[in-house]
DNA sequence: GTCAATACTTTGTCCTGACAAACTCACATG
DNA sequence: CATGTGAGTTTGTCAGGACAAAGTATTGAC
């Protein structure tokens, strides 16, 4: 049998690297090479080339390397070693945790997501959502109620609250998009948030709703999220049908 | 009233750098700046000293004073804008999600948890296990059972399955201790890990045992965690009394 | 043969220097 | 007065070099 090519040589080329092109150097090399794990070209256990002869074939210098690397590994699919060399571990990015909408997830699990306003008015804050926002007491917020469907059922029942200011919406344009995509559409990234998950049991007006029996098992989650400047953007109190979903994170410790 | 002093000048002195020390300098500016930041020493909403003057002042160059600089921006303490400069937005850490295990948590927060350990053996992995934690069918692991008490109540019915050669453990260990903090000691250091979080009601045998009514709402987790190098330390699938416990999260996203 | 010392490889830390890009603000211009 | 132009500030990217620390493999002594 003959042996496998040298790692040394890989599959990363010179030519991809485009230094004309406003994406920085480091995020393509980073981008290239997740592409070559997710791919299989190379795979979990494989060392990847040392730092200084990759810097040296791809004609770049080693930080902008490291930072490539540093990149993926933050990301949970490499491994570095002093003294060893770096590692795939995993074949995929593990994201830290998504902090996307419902509404997105059901679109890429082709869930057919389906939104009914049932509010959408400026109201005070109530003293739990203006601490939880950090406004002051009786702040006005734009006060949104949606039903989600999943597949033509009833899947979540949601509550929100957006401080003024943040972005005006329209009760259309909650029926047609998530609520996270409009905030990013109004240039608004959520970066920050802090969940609390729980369950309780369905009192009659949700079970109602949601086409659940009374007293089912209901997953609820309360959310406020900040952009990268620590402003507030979103309060949310929701609750899930547990018979039909889930929540699932995928973790990372520093 | 006297005008604050330029806070070009800043709190943070040359001297408190040490460069025998083996820990490294850009840990030891980040260390100080979220000591200083989370004392209240540099408010929120307050800008830091920019980077060239900082780095010319400390008597370090600019890019390690970037890398501390960006240790605290990645926690959530800090927000860089270009053309701008540095501002804190939040006083404290926020991690970007915690991997520890409930049992730390109960005694971070003084409740007083107690473990009862139900089930201790070497059992072939059931499929879902095995398959979880990437392991041939059919794999010995160790199968854990246990109930967890705090202030005296029962709280969690937790089930574990740890591969065989990641630890040893005695009941007598896992009575006092969190399974998390055995893992640790023994030198193993949980990087990663997917969960999924649900909720359903209590069977008859579950009720009785968390003293809770039949059909009650649980929490439900299901984790798989793994080190940093990528091999599987523990699969463990929990249910817990949603009336006496919920799971907080503080996400980020890049 | 076993074991310890040594050489080598690879990542970790740190430095200096340079230019680019984004933002702020004062100022000139219409 | 409004507006945009340009200078100044600050972070973002990148280069190239140097030495330290950790792990691996080889070599040598016993």
């Amino acid at each position: 049998m003959a042996p496998d090519p040298p790692a040394s040589r890989g599959p990363l080329r010179p030519a991809e690297l485009d230094r004309t092109s406003p994406v920085p150097l480091y995020f393509q090399v980073a981008s290239r090479l997740q592409e070559l794990i997710e791919a299989g070209e190379i795979g979990v256990g494989d060392r990847i080339e040392n730092e200084v002869d990759l810097a040296g074939r791809l004609g770049v210098s080693r930080p902008t390397i490291r930072r490539a690397i540093q990149y993926l590994v933050e990301r949970g699919m490499l491994v570095r070693k002093r003294g060893v060399g770096t590692q795939v571990v995993h074949p995929k990015v593990r994201r830290p945790v998504e902090l996307s909408s419902l509404y997105d997830d059901l679109v890429s699990a082709d869930r057919k997501p389906r939104t009914e306003v049932l509010r959408l008015e400026v109201v005070p804050a109530p003293a739990e959502v203006a601490t939880a926002l950090e406004l002051p007491d009786g702040t006005e917020v734009t006060w949104i109620e949606r039903l989600r469907y999943a597949g033509g059922e009833p899947l979540a029942l949601m509550h929100n609250a957006i401080p003024l200011g943040v972005i005006h919406l329209e009760a259309s344009d909650l029926a047609a998009h998530g609520l996270y995509e409009l905030l990013r559409r109004a240039g608004h990234q959520p970066r920050i948030a802090t969940q609390v998950i729980g369950a309780r049991s369905a009192g009659a007006a949700e079970a109602r709703i949601l086409a659940e029996k009374r007293g089912a098992s209901l997953l609820t989650m309360t959310r406020t999220a900040w952009d990268a400047g620590g402003r507030a953007l979103e309060y949310g109190s929701h609750v899930y049908r547990a018979s039909r979903y889930s929540f699932e994170l995928n973790l990372s410790a520093g």
